[in-house]
RNA sequence: GCCUCUUUAGCUCAGAUGGCAGAGCAGCUCACUCGUAAUGAGCAGGUCGCGGGUUCGAGUCCCGUGAGAGGCUCCA
């Protein structure tokens, strides 16, 4: 007998040699049905795998993160036989579940090329095997055979990662006529996959690394219900209509142009307006925590990002220099405000008594991003940053990242973004040849950080060897429509701009001393910023950020004099207005107006004149009756107030 | 940059097999002067991304090229 014990500490004795599925099945025939994964003393394994000795366990179901990855895993093993059988020869690179999903890269030699009409063919093959219900065997394997297996399939790539494994052991999965590498775990049988739909084709460059051969990658999805399937194709679509690129269309907030070249975002009027917003807010936050502003050209001489490193490690990443006529100067379109900052600094000494000082600038950058990464407002050539430069004492810099913290959280609530990942970058440890700087003023930083994050309540993932070059960071990702990950709010600690740029101050004890520096973005840039607010909303800003508040809609013609009476009071009081001239049924103009995501709708029509009066509609919340103007105007900035002082208070 | 796909009117999209470029919405004009999510009629609008080629004939087939989309370690 052996001893298992459960994740809510109970033990119970089972027989030698029981497998996760049996334990499920004497815990009830409804989890024997649904178990797909089982940990096994921290390590995951099938279900149908013997258990030999004392173990602790957990049973994983498909609402598990494992047992998902086994069920996508197992599917794209059965992909990969499918693709074995319609394409004799074909080899495979690695095929893991992801988090939708799975994918398997193969490389079908020079002669086949893979296209989406093929899918529904590999799909029903799959369908096939998965008919003939196969089981999934797990066989301990030595090296040596290992490599024989592949050497006779000619699948170089396998190979290769078998000669990289060092753990010592080796397994192989098969099912029918298909076997693989793989560490496991699967399902017992291929039976539970009742859902499958491969969804896209993508190159895939072996090992992610460019100089090599460039593989195909097929990626799918599969579900234990065909339900289950419907219901994440159709949030697929809606995640579309979420898309900042279409939401941008429609309400004419930005576009681009191929004459004015890819990746440089045209701002629209209505666009601009809610960038405009959006930067007046910051600069008022901004002047609140001391920020001095600064302005800096766009261009600056090559020179400037030599000395600051910019140029040796992302000289190819910017735009190349222009050279002046006559001298042969050479200047770059700027790809980072620092170095500009750090002048700035440098034109002036310091005392300690000054520090900390904040140079803060909405600065427009430009980078030369390769084409196939450019993607609406989230990857572009020319941006705005939300820049600002903390040049500070070390003694300061924990109180000072502190700030920065609340800075961004306080953005964020105003913006009723909640759902942010935070990120701490720290160094490897083991691999200093990577990083410039003391280990002392490392150590210093890291865990300022940390205390910072820590002292501020944060729940933050630290990743180690993520950190910059010059110093570790702290990231704030949010998620887009689509699910993909990026980087808004950045708060990074550097060492080494100060010391290349001579960076001083006078100290108490009368002796120069190195400022440290913090970089820090709380949008990232305004158009990447632009572009998630976006997807988040819907389209639907917050009151005090929409381009149009207010749209007046008149019944009829005869009533326009007076729609343009309210607007010019509205206007009056800041109010941005709109008014609905058209000769159409209000019916028609309230549609359009609704779709325009415009907060507020007024009517106005021969019963609202009479007591000087409007009829107001909220968006998406139908008819709130009559108000006079006086008070819609009243009740319409208090909102907006609220609004902001409430966040204040926080 | 590389792989796959897409590119037709301002927008969304139809246009097997090569044979006179279409619809809906938007726009303009006219009628109606209207009460809470689409009034009706008419008009106008395209060098089919661009450049070559094959053909009697190309939106459609071939080659090149621009732009856009999805993807390019989430590691057996």
């Amino acid at each position: 007998m052996i001893k298992i014990t459960f994740p809510d500490k109970n033990t119970k004795e089972f027989n030698q040699g029981i497998t996760g599925y049996e334990i499920a099945k004497s815990i009830s025939p409804r989890l024997a049905k649904e178990v797909l994964s089982i940990t096994v003393n921290g390590n995951l394994w099938d279900i149908s795998r013997p258990i030999k000795e004392d173990a602790e366990i957990v049973l994983h179901k498909w609402e598990d993160e494992e047992g998902k990855h086994a069920f996508w895993h197992s599917s794209a093993h059965l992909m990969a036989e499918a693709l074995e059988s319609l394409y004799p020869g074909i080899k495979f690179g690695i095929g893991p579940a992801i988090e939708n999903g799975f994918y398997y890269d193969v490389d079908l030699g020079n002669e086949k090329i893979l296209t989406d009409a093929d899918l529904p063919k590999i799909e029903q093959r799959m369908r096939e095997l998965v008919a003939q219900k196969n089981t999934y065997n797990r066989k301990n394997i030595s090296k040596k055979e290992a490599l024989n297996y592949f050497d006779g399939k000619g699948d170089e790539y396998k190979l290769e990662l078998i000669n990289d494994l060092t753990d010592g052991e080796i397994t192989f999965y098969s099912q029918g006529n298909f076997t693989d590498l793989c560490r496991g775990p699967h399902l017992p049988d291929t039976s539970p996959i009742k859902a499958i739909k491969l969804l896209s084709i993508a190159g895939a460059y072996w090992r992610g690394d460019e100089q090599r051969k460039q593989l195909t990658r097929i990626y799918g999805i599969t579900f234990p219900k065909k339900k289950m399937l419907d219901e994440y194709l159709e949030m697929l679509e809606e995640a579309k209509k979420r898309d900042h690129r279409k939401i941008g269309k429609e309400l004419q907030l930005f576009t681009f142009s191929q004459k004015v070249g890819s990746g440089l975002p045209l701002w629209l009027p209505k666009g601009a307006m809610l960038r405009d917003r959006l930067i007046d807010f910051l600069k008022k936050v901004q002047v609140r925590y001391g920020y001095l502003p600064v302005s800096t050209p766009h261009i600056g001489h090559k020179d400037l990002y030599v000395t600051s490193g910019h140029y040796e490690k992302y000289g190819k990443d910017s735009f190349q220099p222009i050279k002046t006529p006559n001298e042969g100067e050479e200047f770059l379109l700027k790809p980072m405000n620092c170095p500009h900052h750090c002048e700035i600094y440098n034109s002036q000494q310091h005392s300690y008594k000054d520090l900390p000082i904040r140079y803060a600038e909405f600065g427009t950058v430009y980078r030369y991003e390769q084409s196939g990464e450019l993607h609406g407002l989230t990857r572009v050539r020319g941006f705005t940053q939300d820049d600002a430069h903390i040049f500070c004492r070390p003694d300061q810099l924990k109180e000072e990242f502190i700030k920065v913290i609340d800075i961004i959280l306080y953005i964020f609530k105003a913006l009723d973004f909640d759902n942010f990942v935070t990120q701490i970058s720290l160094r490897d440890k083991n691999d200093k040849e990577k990083y410039i700087g003391s280990d002392e003023n490392w150590e210093k930083a890291e865990s300022a950080i940390i205390e910072a994050t820590n002292e501020k309540g944060l729940e933050t993932i630290i990743e180690y060897g993520e950190a910059a070059f010059y110093g570790p960071k702290l990231d704030f990702m949010v998620r887009d429509a689509i699910g993909r990950k990026w980087q808004l709010g950045t708060i990074q600690v550097d060492y080494n701009l100060p010391e290349r740029f001579e960076l001083t101050y006078t100290g108490s004890d009368n002796q120069k001393h190195r400022p440290v520096m913090i970089h820090r973005a709380p949008f990232g840039s305004m158009e990447r910023f632009i572009a998630v607010l976006i997807e988040h909303t819907a389209g639907k800003f917050p009151l005090w950020l929409a381009p149009d508040q207010v749209v007046i809609l008149p019944i009829s013609e005869k009533h326009n004099e007076y729609a343009k009476k309210v607007s010019k009071i509205l206007n009056n009081s800041d109010i941005r207005t709109l008014i609905d001239e058209r000769n159409e049924k209000i019916g028609k103009k309230i549609r359009d107006n609704e779709l325009k995501r415009i907060p507020y709708l007024l009517i106005v029509g021969d019963n609202e004149i009479q007591n000087e009066e409007v009829s107001v509609r909220k968006q998406g919340d139908g008819d709130k009756g009559k108000m006079s103007i006086e008070k819609f105007k009243n009740y319409f900035n208090e909102k907006v107030e609220n609004l902001l002082k409430s966040i204040d208070t926080k």
